[in-house]
DNA sequence: AATTACCCTATCTTTTTTATAGGTTTTGTA
DNA sequence: TACAAAACCTATAAAAAAGATAGGGTAATT
C-alpha cells in the first residue's frame, strides 16, 4: 500500500494540474479539498518542488504550480520520491538496493530472479502511466 | 516493499518446495538455513498451514511440509496472507477494500481509476506466477 | 512414560509513519 | 519602508506497525 504522503501527493498534482492556467495554489486550498493537516502537506509539496515537479512563489499572492506536462509525472517518479522502493525486495531495487542479509548468494536465489521478473512489469505499469492519465479520468 | 514476514515465507516455502521428497522438514533446519528467529517463523508456518499451503505433523519424526503444488501457489497468495492487500489504495482493493476518508465521490476520483488499472496490473503478474517459478530458477 | 515438536497467547522492542511545532526568509503592497 | 502573507526549514513528538521474544500447553511418536 502506498502511505499518506505519497497519496496526498497524487491528490496534490491533480489539485494543480487541474488549475494550470492558474499562476499559484495555497498549500491551505488543497489542504482544505481533502482534509489534510497544512504543515503535513507543507512537506510532501516541498518534496515535490526538491524533485522539480512543482514550482512556487513565496509572499502574497504565491503559492505553488505545476512545473512538468502532467504526461511527463509518470507514478513511479512520485511512488519512489515519497515512498521509496517499487520493487518487493530490497536485492531487486534499481533504485534502494539493499542486499538480503540471509541470502547466502543472490545469484542461485529463485526468489530473487521471480521477483526481478515482478519489478520489471510493475515498472512497465508505473514508469507508463502518469499525471495525466489521472487527470483525464476526473 | 515486503514484510520480512512474507519474504520469509517465501524463504520456508521453497525451501520446503525443494525437499518434497522428504516426508516433513523441521521448523529448526529452515531457521537455521536462512538465520530466521525459530519462534518467528514458527508463526509464519502456522498461517501458511492454516491457509491449506503447507501441512505438518507433530511428535518425533513430524514438521512441515508442502500439501499444495508448487504451480499452484501464486504469489498473490501468500503475500494477500502474510502482508494484506496488494493494491496501492485501500479503494481499489479486492480483499482488503476500505474508502478514502478524504475522497468525496469515489466514482469521480481520477486516482482512484487509474489505481484500479495499476492494480489490475499488478495482479496480472502476481496471480500467475507461483511458487514453481521461484523453484525453476534454483 | 518420556521425548519431541507443533500450537497458542501475550508482551516487549524497534522501526516507520504520521503529525506537530516554531521559527526564518521572501515577496507584494499600502 | 513597514507590514502581512506565504513558502521554507529543522527538529521533535505521538501513534502505529513490524519484528522479535517468552513461556507454557497439547498432541503424537518411540
Amino acid at each position: 500500500m502506498l502511505s499518506k504522503k505519497t497519496k496526498y501527493a497524487f491528490h496534490a498534482l491533480t489539485f494543480l494540474g487541474k488549475r494550470r492556467e492558474q499562476k499559484t495554489v495555497l498549500i491551505q486550498d488543497i489542504s482544505e479539498e481533502y482534509g489534510i493537516s497544512h504543515k503535513f502537506l507543507e512537506n510532501i509539496l516541498l518534496e515535490l518542488k526538491k524533485a522539480g515537479i512543482l514550482g512556487s512563489k513565496k509572499g502574497k499572492g504565491g503559492g505553488y504550480y505545476l512545473i512538468k506536462d502532467p504526461k511527463d509525472v509518470a507514478l513511479s517518479k512520485v511512488i519512489r520520491l515519497l515512498d521509496g522502493p517499487i520493487a518487493l525486495l530490497p536485492c531487486v531495487s534499481l533504485n534502494y538496493y539493499e542486499p538480503c542479509v540471509e541470502c547466502k548468494d543472490e545469484v542461485k536465489c529463485g526468489l530473487n530472479k521471480v521477483m526481478i521478473q515482478v519489478r520489471d512489469e510493475m515498472l512497465n505499469v508505473l514508469e507508463n502511466k502518469t499525471l495525466a492519465d489521472i487527470l483525464d479520468k476526473e
